[in-house]
DNA sequence: GATGAATGAGCCTTCATTCAT
DNA sequence: AATGAATGAAGGCTCATTCAT
């Protein structure tokens, strides 16, 4: 019986998340309104009513597609496995598994996108993910520049802000184009544009022998 | 007579005008599905009906007001005037002035940056003004360099991207914070920012001079 | 001035049959709800308003449209003009005259039978054409019975609704199929159906030797 | 819990019933445009939406209207049932039948009536329903033909598509009226003009002796 | 846990009609 | 005579949500 019981509750797990990802791509696609109840849970393969019986209501659900996906860990994790390979590697790095996750989900990316500037919900979170990518990265430039790396008038939460914001930029802008292009433009961002941003910041007592 | 049928085509074109800035502030705010004919109407003191009577259908209405006020005319002109002043100051005004027109016109830049990802009308209008105002930049980068300012390697293509994809994502990520939070960031955008990103690009032979 | 004036009245009478007609024809096709306001002044090339203009409201162009164009008065001419012809040939003609007259003018004949069953007033105008027409048949079987022509028990109205209820039915159920079949129909009926009626009316004392 | 569900179920049929009923008297008597989801919900005591929870749209119910309550089958049972009375008998009670039916399900009759001419899926229904009943009525008149009962030139099909259309424009043009003059036109109908047209059908070797 | 019946509110759109020009 | 601006009502349909089963 508390087998069964168990089995149960992994079952009602499992549609949860089932919900929850049906409702993410729906959101992702339509927008928050115009993915209706109907949408997600056909897209989940069970009745409109199973709906209201894990979530409250649909502000609820989209709350709860936001929370169980948030970038956040990612990055964080990413950032935090940095170690000391050379800034310049590390921050290519970065900002190259920053887009990538982006790319590769790229329905919830879309939604916070676009319901950002619309749901407070969606917003919180989406300006929590970013104070919280800019704080870490801020930290390492920070770091860097006290081991006399970077310059030191540099600003690093302006610089933070800039490579993460041409990032998002990119994606946004490209992030829809078809395969080809977008590689070529993520490619030559990765390449080419952020060295460029970072001939600005480096120490010049200390000569950068980067790639 | 004839001053009579003119004075009802200006009514006319008058009440068009009003209904589509109305439009504007609704999509801004709402979001194409978000904003009901209703509440259009009611914005701009109507009946729905009369809606109906100057616009074919919502996806027209949609459409006219993406085309009434696009903003590539309004940033074309801006780059057209930049005349022969110290490229950093150019490129800082034309920034300047491509990041206030967002800001002063909120309504339509939420619209645009919401709706691009979902209405393919909305997608071509904005991929249209992206790349009318990249080429402008980059022509002028390109001038530039030519006249030994800029490095010779430099990717003028992928530098006016960057500049506006960062000025884009400062307007998105604090367009809507409080007013005296946008304007530090704002500020320090133009003053701080900026000129690093000029550093990677200047030519060694001709330090420049800039503020 | 007054050549003016008459040129203006006979303009206006041209566009009051033309809205008629327009009418007929959509309402004919499409049903008096189908059929819109907007719809007919399309039809007829001109605004919404001036059919108001020239009729009072929907209703009262539909009653116009009735009056304008009742079988009546032609079905009438048909039958005074049968002479003394063999009866047999008579008959036939008249529900020719009759069945062509509703082909040719299907427009109008769907409309009243589609109509009849809900509008008063078509109902009234059907009802008279039918009581007019069947009058005037029934008169002329009677004038033919007291010739002997037909049994002295021949029960002359009853014989002349058959007669023009078969031809209705006819055009209802055929009037709108491919025009090979109705025309087949058509001749079948004319030929070979009517004779068959007239056989059990003729007097047996004077066996007719119609065709 | 299995008598739960068919409760439920037989509860659903029952409103699915109940829905084709109201929508087939407002129909009937409003036309399919006329007839509003508004209208039939009321008549059947719920809401609009749950219309659209038994049917696709309206489109579809009035489909299924057609389909639930065709003539056909009822009247080939009549047909089936006629047996080996004397013909004219038979042929009497026939159209008895079928005028009653149509007199008793007015409603559906008159539905049939006006939207034959506009709406193909009526039309569809309505053809076939005539050439079932067409072709039942041909197959017993050929038998008795072969029987010697009827003339050897007879057509038969000419023969059922007149008697079946006179009882059809019988009740097009007097269904409506007041039920006493309704009956008085039905009995005369029946009792003279049907033999009359028998009359010329009959084989002259076996002089029938109806009544 | 899961379903289908049921609802009230709202949406986009059309319609018949009026009125000033 | 003719038009276009303007409206209130209604129509078909969808949606988020509840409830009994």
């Amino acid at each position: 019986m508390a087998k069964q019981i168990s089995q149960r509750r992994r079952q009602a797990q499992l549609r949860r998340q089932q919900l929850i990802d049906a409702a993410l791509h729906q959101f992702g696609e339509k927008g928050y309104d115009g993915a209706s109840i109907r949408d997600i849970a056909r897209a989940a393969g069970v009745t409109e009513a199973l709906v209201y019986h894990y979530f409250r209501n649909k502000e609820h659900l989209f709350e709860e597609v936001i929370k169980a996906r948030s970038f956040a860990p990612i990055l964080r994790r990413v950032l935090d496995e940095a170690g000391d390979t050379h800034p310049a590697e590390v921050l290519r790095t970065v900002l190259q598994e920053f887009i990538d996750l982006m790319y590769h989900n790229a329905p919830m990316a879309r939604m916070f996108i676009t319901e950002f500037l619309r749901h407070p919900v969606c917003a919180r979170y989406f300006r929590a993910m970013v104070e919280d990518n800019t704080a870490n990265l801020t930290r390492y430039l920070q770091e860097q520049q006290q081991r006399g790396v970077f310059r030191v008038d540099m600003d690093a939460e302006a610089v933070a802000g800039m490579l993460l914001g041409m990032a998002f930029a990119l994606f946004f802008a490209w992030g829809q184009a078809p395969e080809r292009e977008w590689h070529q433009r993520r490619d030559k961002f990765l390449q080419y544009t952020v060295p460029v941003v970072l001939e600005g910041i480096w120490a010049k007592s200390a000569p950068p022998d980067h790639t």
